[in-house]
RNA sequence: GGCCGCGUGCCAGAGUGGACAAAUGGAGCGGAUUGCAAAUCCGCUGGGGUAACCCUUCGUCGGUUCGAAUCCGACCGCGGCCUCCA
């Protein structure tokens, strides 16, 4: 049965039917550089970048728009686009992103501290009060982690880095011709965004505010639930009154804010100012996906509309607080600037909301410290493919619970993996031929069974479990399953920390070999030529206390790990 | 209060009407290997029986059905959103 995903959209397991089964278009939300992206949020992108592995996979299938089958090809493309959001948006939210405290700011504060603590990199030449350099420096960080976790919208940005878009390229222009401030101008032309403020509502006049009318958008509330009848018994007494006063309707939102001290500010129709936080999203997306809308300068000269009813775009995807309000504002923008006037488009035809992640049973906080950054876990010695297991082998759609014991069994998958995929191929044939070939076509149809329904993780990580305990000694055929398997999973190629020799030890996790542990180690070796076991293990339990794990290998070495 | 996701064995986590005492990992136990470990490999791992088989279990309580972990209802618990957040 062909790949079947749970939408949000319509709250239903829904086959995956892609406007072109040969060439997908997907969008993911992805992170605000303000700081280092943590475990909570990769768990989100990789379960993006799982799906779309899955998508390209050989193992996969679709269902097309006449209803057939659509087996992947050599050559089924995703195009997958991930954003960085760059700009810096207000902390206090809650004002409806028109007041608090820029978050690039905060960020510049904080960077400030940690130089003058010297707990940044010595050669890292940043100025904090510059929010270009701060969000540059958190964006390349990013992108570096991503990369070792097998990122591979990550992977292709640095040939492509338009897949990778920053918003603070996609503002637009003083005129409004193309990117954001094109947009709003077409959302205001079409009669779903209305200017008001200083210098004449609906004029041309500068320091203007602009919001988006949700009553001229019928599907508003359609993908969250929280539709305009709802939202406004919910919203009793939680908006401010200073920020309302300008709205026509208590739940318009932002598109542009007119601020000249603003740290981030660019020149639009409405005045020198910064974008609400979902238009980026809206006009990356498009220009990326669906440049045939945008025409070549970005705005104008495209075709510019859809018929009602037809997506934008296949897949969208972004963590489920993403739901409300920011993906319900977006379909808003999107449709209403591209679909029939009454616009009720979907604008993805798939909506993908990985779940939360917790640790060790709670919720991430940084009170509670259990909040971890890839980059912490990285510096502790975790391979990043144990981390990327660790990551995706919980469903989706449940609240993962990410635990240290989880970590050290996906590294031992790893291993194991590893250990069949390097096998000499057909070293000693100790099953019969048929029943090996079976065990593998088993091992793929339960693969892609798993994966099919909704992205069965568990199950199909269970038919490569089996699949590998099975088969003793691989053939080349069986050793290719598993790595076309892998190209799903995307673990056994990532990088693995260095192995760092002396003569007689071989230190694991990226440790350095210690003068004192290479002593120790030596002496050991002796006391253990001697027979002088009591000795050794004296030994043995000294270093367990300074927190290092050692284990005899063939050859007379011993590997040293940490405890 | 509204909308949504989830609740399975010691743990993580599959299973969504019969082949289920329930995949796959881990932990535990036994064995091979090792001076001993670690790692690796093999077997066992709800209770009872030599066995065919029987009994109890899938948040709780009810219901539908010849039959339910699986469908329906109510309740309880965990998580998310209701204008920051992956």
């Amino acid at each position: 049965m062909p790949l079947r995903l749970y939408n949000t959209l319509t709250k239903s397991l829904q086959p995956l039917v892609p406007i072109d089964p040969a060439n997908l278009t997907f969008y993911t939300c992805g992170p605000t550089v303000y700081d280092d992206a943590h475990i909570g949020n990769f768990r989100s992108f990789l379960a993006a970048d799982l799906l779309r592995r899955w998508l390209e996979s050989p193992l996969c299938e679709l269902t097309t728009r006449e209803g057939t089958a659509h087996r992947a090809p050599a050559g089924r493309r995703v195009t997958h686009v991930m954003n960085i959001t760059d700009v810096g948006h207000m902390t206090d939210d809650a004002a409806g992103g028109e007041h608090g405290e820029d978050r690039m700011a905060v960020a510049g504060q904080r960077l400030l501290e940690a130089k003058k603590s010297g707990r940044l990199p010595a050669n890292v030449e940043i100025d904090p009060r510059n929010p270009h350099q701060i969000a540059a420096f958190y964006a390349d960080r990013f992108v570096e982690d991503a990369r070792r976790l097998g990122l591979k919208v990550a992977l292709e940005a640095q040939h492509d880095p338009t897949l990778m878009p920053r918003a603070t390229a996609n503002i637009g222009d003083a005129a409004g011709t193309r990117g954001m401030t094109g947009m709003i101008r077409r959302l205001i032309e079409r009669g779903h965004a209305y200017a008001v403020g200083p210098g004449d509502p609906g004029g041309g006049g500068g320091g203007q505010t602009v919001y988006f009318a949700v009553t001229t958008f019928d599907a508003y509330g359609a993908l969250s639930g929280n539709t305009l009848d709802r939202l406004r018994e919910g919203a009793g007494g939680r908006i401010s009154e200073q920020n309302q006063s300008g709205k026509r309707h208590p739940a318009d939102f932002l598109l542009w804010k007119s601020d000249p001290s603003h740290l981030m500010k660019w020149p639009s129709p409405w005045g020198e100012g910064y974008p609400g936080w979902h238009i980026e999203c809206s006009v990356m997306s498009a220009a990326r996906l669906r440049p045939d809308l945008l025409g070549p300068g970005g705005e104008g000269g495209g075709v510019g509309e859809l018929p009602d009813g037809q997506p934008i775009i296949d897949v969208h995807s972004g963590g489920e607080d993403n739901i409300f309000p920011h993906h319900e504002c977006e379909i808003a923008q999107s449709c209403a600037a591209f679909n029939s006037p009454r616009g009720s488009g979907p604008y993805a035809a798939m909506w993908f909301h990985p779940r939360f992640l917790l640790v060790e049973g709670d919720k991430m906080s940084k009170s509670k410290g259990n909040f971890f950054t890839a980059r912490d876990l990285f510096e502790k010695g975790v391979e990043p493919a144990a981390l990327r297991l660790e990551l995706i082998r919980t469903h989706y759609r449940s609240n993962a619970n990410f635990t240290m014991q989880g970590l050290t069994d996906s590294q031992r998958l790893v291993d194991r993996w590893r250990r069949f995929a390097e096998a000499a191929p057909g070293g000693g044939a100790a099953t019969n031929d048929s029943a090996r070939s079976e065990a593998a076509q088993e091992a793929a149809r339960a693969f892609a069974d798993a994966m099919h329904d909704d992205l069965n993780i568990a199950g199909a990580i269970a038919a490569v479990n089996t699949f590998v305990g099975f088969t003793a000694s691989p053939t080349a055929e069986d050793i290719q399953l598993l790595r076309t398997i892998d190209a799903v999973l995307g673990v056994l190629d990532l990088e693995r920390p260095a192995q760092a020799q002396t003569d007689i030890g071989v230190f694991l996790g990226g440790l350095a070999p210690d003068p004192a542990v290479v002593a120790r180690l030596e002496d050991r070796a002796a006391a253990r030529r001697g027979k002088d076991f009591k000795r050794s293990d004296a030994i043995r339990d000294e270093l367990l206390a300074m927190g290092y794990a050692i284990k005899d290998a063939a050859g007379g070495k011993v590997e040293v790990s940490r405890a």
